[in-house]
RNA sequence: GCCCGGAUGGUGGAAUUGGUAGACACGCAGGACUUAAAAUCCUGUGGCCAUUGCGGCCGUGUGGGUUCAAGUCCCACUCCGGGUACCA
């Protein structure tokens, strides 16, 4: 019988499925391990080959530590809210659940194609009632707590409240957006609406003030990406920036933790060194600088204390509330022609165009504190007024932003640090700042000749004994802004009574979406949810009409695997308690600071609630390379309709054009499908080469419109499943980015149909002995269990699929069919081909399923060596190789290498000056 | 600009802790089997020189350095990919 992949396949995934092979529950007598993939937008494109590369890595993980005896937890549901439904929903009409429901079923029949040892039963869908009550009930909770800074955790609204009733606002340490100070006395006779606003600053989930992309043509805020050149990517409307009130999350309360968890987290120096930066701790100091003839004071952060003797101009950020403030009658016009200039520029084009600088003088003065020298305010866009006060001191000598601004409007530039090995120079003269930490200071006062260290403390000592400010630890990492103005999300559970936001109880979720006519913004510009009828509570009171991001169903649905059918709460305490957090959890880095931050918050929150047992979700992390597309190309002869193969190309003058990569093997083109492709190609001619046409290829991003998109189907219907696993893996490492190709996949199913041989005989018949194994088979398949365990262990696949070629090229050499050998071998293949597995462990004469076999344990005693061939080298170059016994000591190798004849010549009759040797390692001689 | 990756034959890649560079596979060339094809098997395959044999020299993006020994460590640079919130 032949290698009959598609039957095969269709079997084996039959039975798992009629035996819920992979159904898993809470065992106390098993341990337990939890191996997650980063849940898929399930897109109208379906699937393809890059999505599964990251699925087949932890299922084969998941495979290999279930049969190690671990109750393993492999679950996969869907990202299903997302912004193209809603496009589409727009473009045609049709609900975005229709939509979703179908791009779902899709994805669903290709994943099953793949054998996956997913637990189905346990599927979330993020747009399900019966998942977004729990992500509803998570943003009640964050609304009804504050973070306290005391207590360096979440806590109950009402402990606050409790406070401002006995003391007012003088005991409390909670995180903020501003600071207010009250007394009991003046708390108790604030209007309900006051007290409201005041609760507002501090709880968890929060409504404020904050800029957006505001598109008046389409009536809709826009994301970054959306928006280019100040207009809209979509129609090319105009894009400014508005004050809009919005929901944020107050991540940044938890930044110190976010930080230090990272120490805790088995993930890659990379990633965290990302996360930190995002995180973005400074240490500085926060000055005041009063302002000439005003009772003004500016505050300012600085990282750089020590070079305030430096300091010749102050910037405030555009949205600073100090511009109207500062800004003197002579400067308004110039000052609102440059405010009017910068709204039209989003965050992301100040950030990027670092070359352009622009600003305006406000026509005030700011007093140094130190120096007590007047400097003028300038007001430009280079300072942000998200990060830090919005007002910057400004030290040209030594901060290349600065120094660029200095040069452009002609300010002054005093160099107060040398650095180490230079001379003081004329700043006229400079080219860049000196940025440099290194140095000794000049031209600062007091501190003059201290090295950049010292004076940075010294400066912070003086700053806190003359009360001009204080040291402060900054973070830039910003509070999420957390309501769309869309209409495929989940619904606020928050009503408006006289303009306050209040809660739904929590019996009254799920709040479900609204049907609406329209998925756009009401003509008045409200969110699409104005449109739907009766949106409001029993009592009359209208509900919020944005929607939640992303990122709000895919931040705690790691919890909800753990207990998915649950009515009563997110998660039980049993099922927490016994899956506890993610053991491995692989996906792509464009996760690193959006998705991996926001769940790690969440987390944290729902830790400090008592709700999960660990304070950091995921311990272990790998990050999947992307999978990028490998376009072909034909080259058509300039107005003919003539193609000329690769290599003939230079002949002519011809015009590249993608091919759809579907229609070439190994670069050669199906001629006769080319024509069929198109009706433009019906009649084309082809100059070929050796009978072929050649096409040139290029690595892009894989997209429909290069035509390099492929399909995992096509793979697992011409392949199978196994080929495709094993093909995915031996591509290269899996944290690499690489192109798909198909070129090599041959030399995988060719392995595949090697192993089946080695089971039967010529003529189809099973011919597998149960005669006593030899040792060097033995050593055979103990050396493979041995590679492919330490590889399994660090996710380095593509090796182990190596080594599995060369333990079959080995047994097939040996011509060994015994059933022994053979029967370990298929157990260290099974987590990686698990149907060819199950059909041979089958063939083996084993009942049920072999993955509920035990992973084949090593025996090193059969990969026992007497002796060790040693490379020779003689000053560095490997000259020959000698066998030599392993317990050979080092005078006695030494000796015999020095009298071997080869070493002879190359020694030519001189005494080496030392010789080398690293036992079962490597000699080397040095002359 | 800043942050994080990466660069090894015609191609994908291997070399896990500084110790035989190019495992494994694709492709290519030649051969066996076959009426033929497919399938399968065997041999060769980094470059240059020599090829009568032993072989020799060069070689891991570029230029330096450390070391008995460098793809691997250090310094400087080039190019490519990804992220990005000018974070003072």
């Amino acid at each position: 019988m032949d290698y009959n992949f598609r039957e095969i396949e269709k079997k084996w995934q039959k039975y798992w499925q009629e035996n819920d092979t992979y159904k898993v529950d809470v065992d106390s007598e098993k341990p337990k391990f939890y191996v997650l993939d980063m849940f898929p937008y399930p897109s109208g494109a379906g699937l393809h080959v890059g999505h599964p590369l990251g699925y087949i890595a932890s299922d084969i993980y998941s495979r290999y530590k279930r049969m190690k005896g671990f109750n393993v937890l492999h679950p996969m549901g869907y990202d299903a809210y997302g912004l193209p439904a809603e496009q589409y929903a727009i473009q045609t009409g049709q609900h975005p659940a229709i939509t979703t429901e179908k791009n779902i079923k899709r994805y669903r029949e290709q994943l099953d194609k793949i054998g996956f040892s997913y637990d189905w039963s346990r599927e979330v869908r993020t747009c399900d009632p019966k998942y977004y009550h729990w992500t509803q009930w998570a943003f009640l909770q964050m609304f009804g707590h504050y973070y306290d800074k005391a207590t360096q955790k979440a806590e109950p609204i009402e402990k606050l409240i409790a406070a401002f009733e006995a003391n007012g606002s003088a005991d409390i340490n909670a995180a903020g957006t501003e600071e207010f100070e009250f007394t009991a006395t003046e708390w108790k006779a604030m209007s309900e609406k006051d007290q409201q606003n005041v609760l507002m600053n501090f709880r968890m989930a929060y409504l404020a003030d904050t800029m957006v992309n505001w598109c008046p043509a389409l009536g809709t805020v826009l994301a970054n990406d959306e928006v280019k050149e100040g207009l809209s990517v979509r129609g090319g409307h105009p894009v400014e920036q508005k004050n809009m009130k919005q929901w944020l999350l107050r991540v940044s309360a938890y930044a110190p933790r976010l930080l230090d968890g990272l120490d805790t987290v088995d993930w890659s120096d990379s990633l965290k060194e990302v996360q930190r930066n995002w995180i973005g701790r400074s240490e500085g100091a926060e000055m005041k600088f009063c302002v000439k003839d005003s009772d003004v004071e500016m505050d300012i952060f600085t990282t750089r204390a020590d070079t305030v003797f430096g300091v010749t101009f102050m910037v405030l950020a555009p949205e600073s509330e100090l511009v109207q403030q500062l800004t003197t009658s002579e400067q308004k016009e110039a000052v609102d022609a440059y405010l009017e200039e910068t709204k039209k520029r989003t965050e992301r084009e100040r950030l990027t165009e670092v070359k352009r600088v622009s600003g305006v003088f406000s026509g005030s003065y700011a007093v140094n504190p130190l120096t007590k020298e007047e400097i003028p305010i300038w007001i430009s866009d280079y300072v942000l007024a998200g990060y830090g006060t919005g007002a910057i001191m400004a030290v040209p000598g030594h901060d290349s932003r600065d120094f660029a601004f200095a040069k452009h409007f002609n300010l002054p530039i005093i160099q107060v640090v040398v650095p180490s090995g230079e001379e003081a120079t004329d700043p006229a003269t400079w080219e860049d700042s000196k940025d440099s930490k290194e140095g000794v200071m000049i031209n600062s006062g007091f501190l003059n000749g201290m090295n950049v260290p010292d004076a940075i403390e010294k400066t912070k000592e003086y700053i806190n004994e003359e009360n001009i400010g204080k040291v402060k630890v900054n973070y830039r990492l910003r509070d999420a802004i957390f309501s769309r103005q869309r209409y495929w999300g989940e619904p606020f559970p928050i009503y408006f009574k006289d303009g306050v936001a209040y809660p739904l109880t929590e019996d009254q979720l799920p709040l479900e979406l609204p049907e609406i006519d329209k998925y756009l913004p009401t003509e008045s510009g409200e969110p699409p949810l104005g449109r739907a009828k009766e949106w409001k509570t029993k009592d009359g009171y209208p509900l919020e009409l944005s929607t939640m991001p992303g990122f709000a169903g895919s931040s705690a649905y790691y919890l909800r695997y753990m207990d998915p059918k649950n009515d009563e709460e997110l998660v039980s305490e049993e099922a927490n308690s016994y899956w506890q957090d993610v053991d491995l959890y692989i996906g792509g880095t464009e996760h690193a600071t959006g998705h991996l931050v926001y769940s790690r918050f969440w987390n944290k929150f729902l830790f400090d609630l008592k709700k999960v047992c660990k304070d950091e979700p995921f311990r272990k992390l790998v990050n999947q390379g992307m999978i990028q597309g490998r376009s072909n190309f034909v080259y058509r002869v300039k107005g003919t309709n003539q193609f000329v193969s690769l290599n003939l190309r230079k002949e002519y003058d011809t015009t590249p054009i993608h091919v759809d990569v579907n229609m070439v093997s190994n670069d050669i083109l199906d001629t006769e499908a080319f024509k069929n492709w198109n009706p433009e190609y019906k009649d084309a001619e082809f100059v070929l080469e050796d009978g072929k046409y050649i096409c040139g290829w290029a690595v892009e991003k894989m997209s429909k419109s290069m035509f390099n998109v492929v399909n995992p189907d096509v793979i697992v219907e011409d392949y199978g499943a196994d080929t495709l696993r094993l093909y995915e893996m031996f591509l290269g490492p899996l944290e690499a980015h690489k192109p798909w190709d198909t070129n090599g996949i041959d030399g995988v199913h060719k392995f595949l149909r090697k192993l089946w041989r080695l089971f039967y005989d010529a003529s189809g018949n099973v011919n597998v002995s149960d005669e006593k194994a030899t040792a060097e088979e033995l050593k055979t398949l103990h050396k493979t269990i041995k590679k492919v365990e330490d590889d399994i262990l660090r996710f380095s696949f593509n090796t182990s699929v190596s080594a599995f070629m060369i333990c079959v090229n080995e047994l097939s050499s040996l011509k060994c069919n015994k059933k022994e050998v053979l029967e370990g071998f298929i157990g260290i293949l099974a987590p990686f081909a698990p149907h060819i597995c199950e059909e041979l462990w089958k063939v083996l004469g084993n009942e049920g399923s072999i993955t509920e076999a035990e992973f084949p344990v090593l025996n090193e005693d059969y990969l026992k060596e007497n002796n060790f061939t040693y490379p020779v080298s003689f000053n560095g170059k490997m000259r020959f190789k000698l066998e030599l016994p392993v317990d050979m000591d080092r005078a006695e190798i030494e000796k015999t290498v020095l009298e071997n004849e080869a070493s002879q010549r190359w020694l030519d009759g001189k005494t080496p000056k030392k010789v080398i040797i690293v036992p079962k390692k490597i000699i080397n001689v040095v002359i």
